[in-house]
DNA sequence: CAAAGATTTAACCGGTTGGTTGAAAACGCG
DNA sequence: CGCGTTTTCAACCAACCGGTTAAATCTTTG
């Protein structure tokens, strides 16, 4: 196992490549579902390869969740408490979260699969980082709300049925294609009018 | 292998009791993540005897789903086109569907593992029955809304919207129990006070 | 109650899985 | 080049898993 401080560029290269196989894999078949063979034959690697860079399937699984955690919260955080119109605000947050769903699937599935299966492996990030960052836009949203910039929800559940919204489209792919049978992704262009217009319609003050 | 039409009672008792016990094994581990050895167990069965009422592992599986599939979809099979008020008809619909990922936890994570893994064995069904009743309940919603009697919204999208705001309090239920560390259920009630005013709002006529 | 059928399980099997070992190959550097 | 370090992998292992077998036990019924 690599100890020192400074990557070399192999391992760098690697880590990089098992990481990105590991996510192919873990995203479409759950971490029981996921074999390190798999994983290494993605990787161009051999198994006890795989196993030099990382300790084990779980700590792969874990550096994947943790390394991508902060990206996955990018637009939440991202959520300016003195933006000059709250409506707009939150629509370019529903916007840029139906745009990670397409560009980023593997990734809301990582975490579709983590949590349906209650978390076992993330929960501590969950209670931790992510309550916090929730806690402080709900008060954000709150106080939009509380100045008649927006139209008053309760702010965790509004929240909530951003992600469910959006990233159904990554998360249940598979069902929506099923129904919609679309030839490439023109289902998400509509699913980004049906958001704006629906978002919009529930948020503007009345 | 019961082959007979006639099942007698320690058949139903068995076939139910392994049929209960893998709805709970496999909405929390999903299909590969759970063992015939833990289904066993939780039915209080030893494996060969499981196997004695069922052919294989998959043979539980395939038998749960295409016997849930009706219950699940029930309630959307219950939008009647001659209701009196559409917005009702529909705020109706998103209630029994809350309702049912409070009643019905498992069944909900069930289909939701199935589904982010890109629902291997039931995409028959998605393609066949259950994309007939979307098709058939999308009709109905735009001829409300051609009538003028709800606002106008891609039908597809928006029975999308009702499914994944409404099952994400079962499937992510790790998720809000990390965020909102409720007591007990008092999270959906305040989700069901969000919905009804969410979905109200967007739904109404402007 | 006795025979026929239904139900149950201990013991077993072959394949897969996560992980280890030891030695060889490739690399980095003086 | 030469030597220590890093990287690679064939071979292996023990545990687990889905499924089978064969024989024992319990139920039903004439």
């Amino acid at each position: 196992m690599p100890k020192q401080r400074p990557r070399t560029r192999i391992q760098e290269k690697n880590r990089a490549a098992i990481l990105d196989a590991a996510l192919e894999v873990f995203s479409r078949h759950g971490f029981r579902g996921s074999t390190l063979d798999q994983i290494a034959q993605s990787a161009g690697l051999s198994k006890p390869n795989v196993l030099y860079y990382f300790s084990s399937k779980e700590a792969i699984h874990t550096a994947l969740l943790s390394e991508l955690l902060d990206d996955w919260l990018e637009p939440l955080r991202a959520l300016d408490e003195n933006a000059d119109d709250p409506v707009d605000e939150l629509m370019a947050y529903v916007s840029r979260k139906l745009d990670m769903s397409r560009e980023m699937p593997r990734e809301s599935r990582l975490f579709a699969n983590e949590i349906v299966q209650g978390a076992p492996r993330i929960m501590g990030e969950i209670t931790g980082s992510l309550r916090a960052l929730v806690d402080e836009k709900a008060k954000v949203i709150s106080t939009w709300a509380d100045q008649g910039k927006i139209a008053s929800y309760d702010p965790y559940h509004l929240i909530f049925s951003i992600w469910a919204t959006t990233q159904q489209y990554a998360d249940f792919d598979a069902q929506m294609r099923g129904i919609l049978s679309p030839a490439g992704d023109e289902h998400l262009d509509d699913a980004a009018r049906f958001l704006d217009g629906f978002y919009r319609a529930a948020l503007t003050p009345h």
